[in-house]
DNA sequence: TGTACATCAGTGAACGCGCGTTCACTGATGTAC
DNA sequence: TGTACATCAGTGAACGCGCGTTCACTGATGTAC
């Protein structure tokens, strides 16, 4: 049947990142095997290195593409402006922890679910997380500093968003390793982090 | 050569034990085999079923014994009375989000090192890590409502105890994830959280 | 206490399996005229 | 615009490797008398 349309060939490696990007962050990176992610991606593994050179190529371009993904998100719910639930980052401190998000890793923060993947893996990869994690941290300066209105240095607004990403990315990572074993561990994690977590 | 003594048949199990503690906790149960695992513990890897009915066997027992000497460092932190660094809390919090404990993950907090492990693994090894967790969140706990000495209730030095350890752990493993690529995030990350984690 | 035999921890080769990666092949697309 | 040929994405078998696990074997220890 191939070969192929240009245009067939730039969605079949889109979906080979979105597929491996759900996979990846709900299994971790070592789980997940190249012939899984690509039935997923509905192609046959053989036709993988016509798109990625390895592995750990797929690997660091998903990581990127989580974290943009992620931050969109992020931005856009700081964004709508006259809405229930309080002020933004109030909104964002509770979608994150809630137990939709404990629950759905496949969708979520790459922060949380890659947090250990990272450390593990090549320099390429860990690149593309620490990136993650700076954009994660200005993201949450910048609505701190907003927030406070001048109240703040930047510095002080950074220390708050460093706690804050901590404390997130604690929470969410502890609230999942308990989460079959003892869910009202989980959710009390949860519950009691919301709580506190813009103190 | 063999057969051995009784008494040489439980060091080695021990060492066994011991080894795959170290390692599990540095690399993650997966990444370590158990030809790794029995050189370094003086062995070849057909004793292995020996001692153990299987890799998840050993990982539940390593997850037992690992939480179990690292809660062992902590109450004798606490224990130690008179003694510079401030109340037993802020020498705890110090220790936990030192350089130190996030260069040797090997010999440190398996709440923070076998987090996404424990998530990933059967229900005993999960077990067994939060049962861990109940221990850290009620040696915290104790520790709490003995600073504060009466002025607070259980439930609010439980909620406070929950609050710390998702601190200590998120900032953990959020500095080892990015250590080898941006070593100064890293190191504030451990210092921003270190002067707030009591907060 | 001494002797004879059963036990069983350690050894290292082997098994089966799944992984990341490579390859020959196919045939529709892309391109040059 | 039409034709002829080169390209190359997808397919699925195959490769090499390392893993968890099993096994036959060894010989010192444990034990029964």
């Amino acid at each position: 049947m191939p070969r192929i349309t240009k245009e067939d060939k730039a969605r079949n490696r889109q979906n080979i990142v979105e597929a491996a990007g759900r996979m990846f962050r709900a299994q971790g990176i070592d789980t997940v095997g190249i012939a899984d992610l690509m039935k997923e991606a509905g192609l046959t593994h053989g036709g993988f290195y016509n798109h990625f050179a390895s592995k750990d190529d797929l690997a660091a371009e998903v990581c990127n593409a989580s974290f943009a993904a992620s931050l969109g998100v992020l931005e856009q719910a700081v964004e709508e402006e006259d809405d229930p639930g309080g002020p933004p980052l109030r909104r964002v401190v509770d979608d994150y922890l809630s137990v939709a998000h404990r629950d759905a890793p496949d969708g979520g923060c790459p922060s949380a679910s890659l947090v250990t993947d990272a450390g593990r893996h090549n320099d390429t990869i860990q690149r593309s997380y620490a990136a993650g994690v700076e954009g994660y941290l200005a993201g949450f300066a910048a609505e701190l500093a907003r927030e406070q209105d001048g109240e703040s240095t930047p510095q002080q607004a950074r220390d708050r968003a460093v706690l804050l990403l901590s404390r997130l990315v604690g929470a969410m990572v502890l609230a999942r390793a308990v989460r079959h074993v003892r869910p009202g561990l989980s959710d009390e994690i949860l519950r009691t982090c919301r709580a506190h977590a813009l103190d």
